[in-house]
DNA sequence: ACATTAAGTGATT
DNA sequence: AATCACTTAATGT
């Protein structure tokens, strides 16, 4: 149920020990993995699908942070499993998702093997330098470079997305006008075409 | 044909 | 860049 590819990133004692004790399942779309508040009990590494990462402030309002894709996890939990921290954060199934469950006990065992620490160093790493990224562009306020961006990895290697621009507007917290009109300029460059409920990413 | 929902436009802050 | 008020276009019943 492991990918080779992933599982032979690791020794393989620490092979074994993840054969053994994780266990993998299956969420539709939609479906919510962690949601804020709740109790941290496992770690999740996705192994096909994507997860939506956002938190929910005192207004209600619901910030996207990212997106969780195939082979990474959610460094989130890494630093709520201590002790018994409840998630800041809300992770749902973006697509139909596959993901890999970690009991929480078990990562300071994890934590012994030095591939396991240099695949959570590695995530930290990645997912820091991506939230630094994002810091820096909504202090600049540039959206088209954020749009763009997630676009991208909305896409996931396909060419083509189905979403609405309300809905894009809702995840990167702006208003809907306003990535309309960013659209339409990158449409205008060439790098898009659009339709309703449909966008075609192009080269 | 009508209602609903997505997207476009222009003005204002 | 955000919000408002309004229009236009596409889609569902």
């Amino acid at each position: 149920m492991i990918p080779e590819s992933f599982r032979r990133n690791f020794e393989p004692a620490l092979q074994e020990l993840l054969d053994n004790e994780t266990f993998a399942i299956s969420l539709d779309k939609g479906e919510v993995l962690l949601d804020q508040g709740a109790f941290i009990t496992h770690i999740p590494i996705v192994l096909d699908g994507r997860l939506k990462v956002s938190q929910t402030d005192d207004d209600g309002h619901e910030l996207f942070l990212y997106f969780i894709e195939p082979l990474e996890s959610c460094v989130m939990t890494y630093t709520c499993c201590d002790g018994e921290a409840k998630s800041k954060i809300r992770a749902v199934a973006e697509t139909d998702s596959e993901v890999m469950m970690i009991p929480k006990e078990k990562l300071e065992t994890l934590m012994g093997f030095r591939t396991w620490r240099s695949f959570m160093m590695n995530a930290f790493r990645e997912r820091f330098a991506e939230l630094i990224d994002v810091l820096n562009s909504i202090a600049f306020t540039q959206l088209d470079q954020r749009l763009i961006k997630y676009l991208k990895e909305k896409a996931g290697g396909q060419s083509s997305i189905s979403i609405t621009h309300q809905a894009i507007a809702e995840d990167l917290n702006s208003s809907r006008e306003v990535i309309s009109r960013l659209l339409k300029q990158l449409e205008s460059q060439g790098k898009v075409s659009l339709g309703r409920n449909h966008i075609e990413l192009k080269k």
